[in-house]
DNA sequence: TAACATATGTTAGATGCGCTAACTTGCTAA
DNA sequence: TTAGCAAGTTAGCGCATCTAACATATGTTA
């Protein structure tokens, strides 16, 4: 908005990137204590600045979060694309891997996870945020109509990729808030998924 | 109840009943706010006592979250237990409007769906507060079996009681976080339901 | 009925966080 | 060289959780 210049040069005033540096400690101190217990001012101690500092580069604190969010989907994003490279492109295997990938991401990040999906709502809403969220799924409904094409399935493309997503973070979700381990424990996720893909991914009662 | 009424609470130095009025209120703020803006302190300004008060009942502020998610699972139950028996016990459409319930509870109470799950992790550690929860579930697993011995089906209705479940939570959750929003605006959740509970009841062939 | 014990309120205050205002420092460009 | 601005600082407000010490209602018992 106000900013004049795109300069790009923030290196070297009195701290370094202090603005990188935040959102680094940001980030890390989410994914090591959770968004419920996350405060801007330790990630200040982190930085060795003051608790004043941060608001010579963001708004309040949610801007900062909404920041680790959205580099939260950013990873997300790749790692899909990798598996589903590694997989096979626009295979059941690949798919499942896409879905693999997903459960994993959520269970190795649980935190980072919570806080990018519903966990604080009013992230979402912010500029820019789900940009990467958006890019990850049009690669999933890429993959399924791929699929659809090579397989012969006349399913809407769309409406089976996010049939797909819908079970996949179902089931991120549960594993990670621990309600399969109260009603079933010891479920086998991965073997879950391997078995349920398939089934979402035929046409329904044509 | 309106505020200080002379006869019934005799403008009582003792409350009465304060530890339910107390849960009462953090409940309604709960739902009205979020619990990422919910504060202890405005549920004594609503009960018209100290701040300090609450502890005389509770341990801590998370006590008395931990029995407003009990509340919400006792209240999800009530519900999906009405569902199905208006539908039809052990049938596709009972199970179905079990899963339809389930949704509607989320969209109807967004804000204390999201306490209920994920947003807070500590309160599921506490006592009593799943019961409720898998109570609800076991009446699932119940239904399925049902419906499997009527209709011939092989699979182990845990496993697809634990499906069903996946899927309807990972609607719920997308839909009031306005995941599909982004990527599928105007998606008809209850359609999708409709369609894919059957796909989700088959036993995975192969 | 008087007196004590207990439950349940109160006020005061310690500690911590988000955020703002006002001041200071040091880089950079004219 | 120096004016201007970017990016730090300290001080402090308001609000939150929770504790300690004190006050009052309730009800049990002598």
């Amino acid at each position: 908005m106000t900013s004049g210049d795109a300069v790009k040069a923030k290196a070297k005033y009195h701290h370094g990137d202090l603005r990188e540096t935040l959102v680094r400690a940001c980030y890390d101190l989410v994914a090591e204590k959770g968004a419920e217990n996350f405060s801007l001012a330790d990630a200040c101690r982190l930085a060795g600045v003051s608790t004043a500092a941060p608001y010579k580069h963001f708004r309040d604190r949610d801007e900062v979060l909404a920041l680790v969010v959205q580099r939260g989907f950013d990873e997300m994003s790749e790692l899909s694309m990798a598996a589903v490279e590694k997989a096979g492109v626009g295979t059941l295997a690949g798919i499942t891997a896409m879905g693999n990938a997903y459960v994993s991401f959520a269970v190795e990040n649980q935190r980072l996870f919570r806080l990018m999906f519903g966990q604080h709502p009013v992230l979402k809403r912010q500029e820019g945020v789900m940009d990467e969220g958006t890019g990850c799924f049009s690669k999933v409904i890429e993959q399924v109509e791929i699929y659809c094409e090579r397989n012969g399935v006349s399913g809407d493309p769309m409406a089976i990729a996010v049939r797909l997503w819908t079970f996949v973070h179902g089931a991120s979700s549960l594993l990670i808030d621990q309600d399969y381990a109260v009603v079933a424990p010891g479920l086998d996720v991965a073997a879950m998924l391997e078995e349920t893909t398939p089934l979402l991914l035929a046409v329904p009662s044509s």
